[in-house]
DNA sequence: AACCAGGACGTGA
DNA sequence: TCACGTCATGGT
């Protein structure tokens, strides 16, 4: 399973740094990317710099379940107009107020309640990173939210699965599409260095070169990297 | 004008 | 455990 950080370099010189997780706040631009969606800091893993940005890292997590990055975008451009990216604020805000910000986003009902449940979570946190267990009990936090959380909000090296990976390497033959999801992030793990700078571009190499080749409608024709892994 | 996008949860078998 | 329906807006 070598193949796996071949398939990381290969990514990696394709697409190069691709500066995960957007902040509203960063201007910076990565020329390499499809579209023109702002906010990315490729090479800077400094980030977040402050609680602000953490908890907005949050926000978007929950927010992005199963919605394109723009639309979410969108969502968080209106709760930054009403100062609501912030655990206290959502904490009070009313609830109706709430799902009108983040309707962009889809899914709005649900969301507002994630989004409530989670600031509720993230104050009782007082500061500490929370555990994976901790982020799982959450209403509205599932495994890749959790770990999304975890490895770009608190910098701790835990792999991110998305649909994507799954479309991905299912279809280079690493595992059946079915696969079980901690099964296939622990193959990351174990086949890459504990380093969440790793993990984290890798990830975000992932969704560019799906969103390049692995639409549903591509799915996979032509993909460079089956040559790789042959 | 269907189809899909950086999922999670509830339900019934 | 597992397969399936539901949630909802916006871009192609």
């Amino acid at each position: 399973m070598e193949n796996i950080k071949k398939i990381y370099n290969c990514l990696l010189s394709e697409y190069g740094p691709q500066g995960w997780w957007p902040l509203l706040d960063f201007r910076g631009r990565n020329p390499t990317k499809t579209g023109s969606i702002k906010g990315y800091h490729p090479r800077d893993y400094s980030f977040p710099k402050n609680d602000r940005q953490r908890f907005e890292i949050c926000c978007g997590a929950i927010l992005t379940q199963s919605v394109a990055w723009s639309s979410v975008e969108k969502a968080l451009m209106n709760l930054k107009k009403i100062k609501a990216i912030e655990a206290t604020a959502i904490n009070k805000i009313n609830i109706e107020k709430l799902k009108s910000a983040i309707k962009p986003a889809g899914y709005f009902n649900q969301k507002a309640k994630k989004l409530k449940e989670f600031a509720k979570f993230y104050i009782s946190l007082k500061g500490k990173t929370p555990t994976r267990e901790q982020l799982l009990s959450v209403w509205g936090v599932g495994r890749e939210t959790a770990d999304s959380i975890l490895l770009y909000a608190y910098k701790v090296p835990i792999f991110v699965v998305d649909a994507y990976t799954k479309r991905i390497f299912s279809k280079l033959g690493f595992f059946k599409e079915s696969a079980d999801y901690d099964e296939i992030r622990e193959l990351f793990e174990k086949n890459l260095p504990k380093d969440f700078k790793i993990y984290q571009e890798f990830h975000a190499l992932i969704v560019e070169h799906a969103k390049r080749h692995y639409t549903k409608k591509l799915c996979g024709i032509n993909c460079p990297l089956k040559k790789i892994v042959k």
